[in-house]
RNA sequence: GGCCCCGUCGUCCAGCCUGGUUUAGGACACCGGCCUUUCACGCCGGCGACACGGGUUCAAAUCCCGUCGGGGUCACCA
């Protein structure tokens, strides 16, 4: 059954759709590329059409085999599998644009044959140059034109005396470009003047093809029917758009999804925010919280869940409930659905998730085990505060201020009297477990003239050596008898230790 | 600065296209309360927004225009 308010004018064959996520191998895998490869993902199985993986990795400066293999292994991990990409091939490779240099190069000759592309000689130095001048003269910095008209026999001379060139694309100085977007101007057709378009260089001295070539050259060729990319591109939208004339192709359909923000609004940055997917993986996130939370970003589900898993975002996923303003990335939000996601997990699986975050041994297949990560299940927010809540189980060596100890509203040496009394109580308990230990407990509360508050926040410092931990009785069941009983006599000491020192304890 | 996009609570989102059902709804955060051995979970309540100005209309968050604000972009990076 259609959802209502799909729009009919996709123009695309339900099973022709195709799309891709195009990341740039210059650094960690960055949130961004989840965010739109989400997009892609969730539009791409809706329709039924194919996801795709190309490396664009024509800046040889800055790509590297190491960033690729962490995106690729970043995707994996968000579980955003695709169709055919550089490791698991496909009928449209090579799916790495580094190893396709030869059909740019092949386009972009193209494209001087027919005169939408020339060749320009002009040095990085004078470029830099004029665009200071024009900048001083409050202009708008774009290519002057020296070398859009050099004629055929200048150009071979030039080209024969070795002399470093580029191709640039030739704009029309006149008449305007315009496209319609999926997402923004309500379908209305967003209008650009050709005059204000720049002769955007296609190919590189170094014989690469730039971002502009390439995507063009590459998504006609691997027929991609939808760029689904960031805002950042609009503004090279109609190059592209020209470029697809030129060679006498039709444009795919473009759908520019809204940029993640800072706090301060300005487009997301590494300096103001983790950006880095792995940075979200080691910190104990999930990879279904980050893809919900992603999805929350620039999605909205019809009923207006705000819990919902990739499946029922592919199954509900419509262009009209895309929104267009600018997200902020709230980390706030991100960490309250995670502990969603960790609450909706079954112990056993919890605990595999939990396994690369805790130290070696600590996690079994065990009973105990699986109490201590059940007690600690509804206080994760993130997997890597396991420790922080289990570490008293995996020492002897608490490490507290004796002062803690001392419970609100309570002296030292009353503190002191229900220490002994409660050591003395439960060195007679012998079935260890949260019922009896309970019930210890509140028979000590009703035997001295201590709140329940009082006696057991005092024992809760001496067990787990914090005023904040899981539940008291079932951690004393977790921990044993023996260590249990040792906790107690070492707390009894410390305030020992310290009466005598100061002779008294502050009331 | 030119060009382009965007503009509902602090943040994310619903409502806008197809004006009235809205004293503008939900979530996160925050504050208060309940539950309770702490923390957490859960539950209840509170705070809190249609950027502004015109116009159209019996009626505008919803349609139109202008202003203001925010962002993006102006590389042999993507």
């Amino acid at each position: 059954m259609p959802a209502k308010h799909e729009r009919p004018t996709h123009g695309v064959a339900m099973s022709n759709v195709r799309v891709r996520i195009a990341p740039s191998p210059t650094g960690p895998p960055h949130v961004g590329t989840a965010y739109i490869g989400l997009f892609d993902y969730a539009f791409a199985r809706h329709a039924g059409g194919k996801f795709v993986l190309r490396i664009e990795d024509t800046d040889q400066e800055r790509s590297t085999k190491e960033s690729e293999e962490a995106i690729l292994r970043a995707l994996r991990w968000l579980g955003l599998e695709y169709d055919e990409g550089p490791d698991v091939g496909g009928p449209y490779g090579p799916y790495r644009q580094s190893e396709r240099t030869d059909i740019y190069r092949e386009h972009a000759m193209k494209l001087v044959a027919t005169g939408h592309a020339y060749h320009c000689f002009c040095t990085r130095e004078r470029l830099s140059q004029m665009r200071k001048e024009q900048q001083k003269r409050k202009q708008p910095p774009m290519y002057d034109g020296t070398c859009r008209e050099l004629s055929a026999d200048e150009v071979r001379s030039r080209l024969d005396a070795a002399e470093p060139a580029v191709f640039r694309l030739k704009v029309p100085r006149e008449g305007e470009t315009a496209y319609t977007d999926l997402v923004r101007k309500k379908g209305e057709p967003v209008v650009f003047q050709n005059r204000h378009i720049d002769d955007q260089v296609l190919l590189k001295s170094d014989g690469f093809p730039t971002y502009h070539l390439a995507n063009v050259v590459d998504d006609h060729l691997m027929e991609i029917t939808h760029v689904v990319r960031a805002e950042e591109w609009v503004n090279s939208t109609p190059k592209h758009i020209m470029l697809y004339k030129a060679f006498g192709w039709e444009p795919p359909k473009y759908a520019h999804m809204p940029l993640l923000r800072n706090r301060d609004k300005s487009k997301i940055s590494k300096r103001k925010n983790h950006t880095s997917l792995d940075w979200y993986r080691e910190h104990g996130f999930l990879p279904e919280a980050m893809l919900n939370f992603l999805a929350l970003m620039g999605f909205s589900a019809e009923e207006g869940e705000e819990v919902f898993d990739l499946d029922a975002m592919v199954r509900d996923f419509s262009w009209d409930r895309i929104k267009t303003s600018q997200p902020i990335f709230d980390v706030d939000k991100l960490e309250w659905l995670n502990g969603v996601y960790i609450r909706e997990l079954g112990v056993d699986e919890l605990i595999e998730r939990l396994r690369p975050f805790a130290e070696a041994g600590r996690l079994d297949q065990g009973e105990t085990t699986r109490k201590m990560v059940g007690i600690i299940q509804e206080r994760l927010k993130t997997l890597d505060e396991f420790d922080k809540w289990t570490w008293f189980f995996f020492t002897d060596e608490l490490d507290y201020d004796v002062e803690t100890l001392i419970p609100k509203k309570t002296t030292g040496p009353e503190t002191a009297a229900i220490l002994r009394a409660a050591l003395d109580a439960y060195e007679g308990v012998d079935e260890w477990t949260t019922e009896p230990l309970e019930q210890t407990g509140r028979g000590l509360c009703d035997r001295l003239e201590f709140k329940v508050g009082q006696v057991f926040m005092a024992l809760r410092v001496a067990i787990t050596g914090s005023g904040q931990s899981p539940p008291l009785f079932e951690s004393m069941e977790i921990l044993g008898r023996t260590r249990s009983l040792a906790r107690l006599r070492d707390a009894l000491a410390r305030l020992g230790e310290q009466e005598g020192e100061t002779g008294r304890i502050a009331d």
